[in-house]
RNA sequence: GCCGAUGUAGCUCAGCUGGUUAGAGCGUUGGAUUCAUAACCCGAAGGUCGGCGGUUCGAGUCCGCCCAUCGGCACCA
């Protein structure tokens, strides 16, 4: 069977969980139900980061221990799992021993092939913030700290670097032979344009905060945050455990996805690193953008942020599905940022799924018993042209092709497009109900044999979508699906495609999507 | 400041290598219909394709300039 890794980034235990967090983990849950229906050995990943100066800060601030906070905090990030109905098969945090065992382990290693070293760190220091600023913000503020205006002063420190700069040509030539490595197309050009500016070494270890995984060989240092969240990917597997980990046959990740705040250590970085450990490459960094709220960025002195009371207030409005499907379809998969608006997920939610899919399902079904008691009185006929448009495509053509489309999309992470194409099937059936008009057909019995033909049709037809649905609508397509024949869909290439409805299938009035007044407040 | 992108109907966006009256979905609106969750179906209104100039027989589509918006610019997790 298939191996396939995915893993969201680890969340900054720092941050309360929103619709940022929300969104990138169920994106990699579709995927990962997709990729298991269709047959693949998933292994889905989240966790939490929980080292750095910011949590140690935040701990005092609040008179807790750091890890007192991240436990409360990680904690916070996995309750919210259960909300969301996500598939994860691990949840890292780095504070696990497992995680700062091998992340010291990575280290020594990167230590004796030189691609850290020892080194000397001069710059500007902003007393105030505890921080170096780089030396162009450092002139663009007249050498005074942007925050408190006080005189910045020049500081020499002792560092840990990773050989960065070694990678250049090395990273030039994998993007240039993996052209699908970083998504989207515009995010890719971003890296590449600031690779060509060069590569600079980079500090991997701090001494101003102690929260952190020791430096392995001189523990004054703690190995800066960064490095440490990245490797969570390899040591989740185990990779650096004397056995190799009993997960190794997962890597690398077939996606990384995360959001484009955190492109470069992804893209750059972090296979300069797997590089240097001569550990095999991801296969894709998938960067998705931002969702925005009614047009503004979300900020914290906005108070504008999409947070857990209200999308929880949206899925109990609307169901988790229906939260589910905005954030599929309408998120910003894309290289632009995409705007959340209430009005728009209500209309959203009703115009396909209300109108569209939940309606065909129903006036489907409402057919199947009205004419035939219930029971599909035919098989489908494949063969059947879809439409009577001359050069209509057979049903099984129609729905093949269809379902082919979507898995195609879900396993190229183009997870709206999939949903799209599962939900053609659905405005086929409509179409065809429409145009053959079954209900007109029905008053006269001697055509009963033809209307039912074409309601065998529409129901496989509605069978196929419901299940290519599934991944996105994990609730909702097994009770058409339960309506329709059968339950939970395990092979959508069988499931999702023609030929699974037979003559005298019980099918049940259905009506999985319900009105939904207006937006809550 | 540097690099990159975007700007097409009220909203979200399609428009490949330039070629007849610029498209879709949603929203608005008129009608038709009843199998269906006031759904589905048909029709209508609505755009000087950011602005100016250029190349061309012909430009939303190529070039230049300008305006606006957005993103990236490394130690920010």
């Amino acid at each position: 069977m298939a191996r396939a890794y995915i893993t969201t980034p680890i969340y900054y235990v720092n941050d309360r969980p929103h619709i940022g967090h929300a969104y990138t983990t169920t994106l990699c849950d579709v995927w990962a139900r997709a990729m298991r229906a269709c047959g693949e050995d998933v292994f889905f990943l989240t966790g939490t980061d929980e080292h750095g100066v910011k949590v140690e800060k935040s701990a005092q601030e609040r008179g807790i221990s750091p890890k007192a906070l991240a436990d409360e905090n990680s904690a916070e990030f996995r309750r919210v799992l259960g909300t969301f109905g996500l598939t994860n098969d691990d949840f890292i945090r780095t504070t696990e021993p497992r995680h700062e065992r091998q992340v010291q382990e990575f280290v020594r290693r990167l230590l004796a092939t030189g691609a850290v070293y020892a080194g000397e760190f001069e710059g500007w220091y902003d007393e105030s913030q505890e921080e170096y600023v780089t030396e162009t913000r450092a002139k663009e503020c007249n050498y005074l700290s942007p925050v408190s205006g006080k005189p910045l002063v020049r500081a020499k420190e002792r560092n840990y670097y990773f050989r960065l700069s070694a990678f250049q040509e090395r990273l030039e030539a994998f993007f240039a032979a993996n052209p699908g490595f970083v998504r989207p197309e515009a995010r890719f050009n971003e890296v590449k344009g600031r690779l060509r500016d060069g590569l600079q070494d980079v500090p991997i270890t701090r001494t101003n905060f102690t929260w952190g995984i020791p430096m392995p060989n001189d523990p004054e240092h703690v190995i800066y945050v960064w490095i440490d969240a990245l490797f969570n990917y390899a040591t989740a597997l185990g990779l650096a455990e004397p056995d190799g980990g009993t997960r190794r046959d997962w890597w690398p990740a077939r996606y990384h996805v995360i959001g484009k705040e955190i492109l470069w250590f992804h893209a750059v970085v972090w296979p300069a690193m797997l590089m240097a450990l001569e550990l095999p490459l991801p296969g894709c960094v998938y960067a998705h953008s931002f969702w925005i709220s009614n047009g503004q960025k979300m900020s914290k002195s906005m108070g504008n942020f999409i947070d857990l009371p209200t999308i929880e207030r949206y899925v109990a409005a609307y169901g988790l599905d229906a939260w589910r499907w905005a954030m599929i379809t309408q998120g910003p998969l894309g290289a632009t940022d995409a705007d959340f608006v209430p009005k728009q997920f209500h209309e959203l939610y009703t115009a396909q799924l209300v109108n569209t899919f939940a309606n065909c399902a129903s006036r489907t079904s409402a057919m199947i018993g009205k004419y035939f008691d219930g029971t599909l009185p035919c098989a489908p006929e494949g063969g059947r042209p879809a439409s009577i448009a001359p050069g209509s495509p057979t049903w099984q053509a129609l729905v093949d092709g269809a379902r082919d489309r979507s898995l195609e999309h879900y396993r190229a992470f183009e997870l709206d497009q999939a949903a799209d194409a599962a939900l053609s099937i659905i405005r086929a059936v409509d179409a065809s109900i429409n145009e053959t008009q079954p209900f007109k057909l029905a008053k006269d019995p001697a055509n009963l044999p033809e209307v039912g033909a074409i309601l065998a049709c529409c129901a496989q037809g509605v069978r196929a979508a419901a299940a290519l649905l599934q991944p996105i609508l994990v609730t909702k397509a097994d009770e058409v699906l339960a309506s329709y024949g059968g339950c939970t869909p395990t092979d959508l290439v069988r499931d999702g495609g023609w030929g699974t409805l037979a003559a005298g299938t019980t099918i049940t009035k259905c009506a999985p999507f319900m009105r939904v007044d207006a937006p809550p407040a």
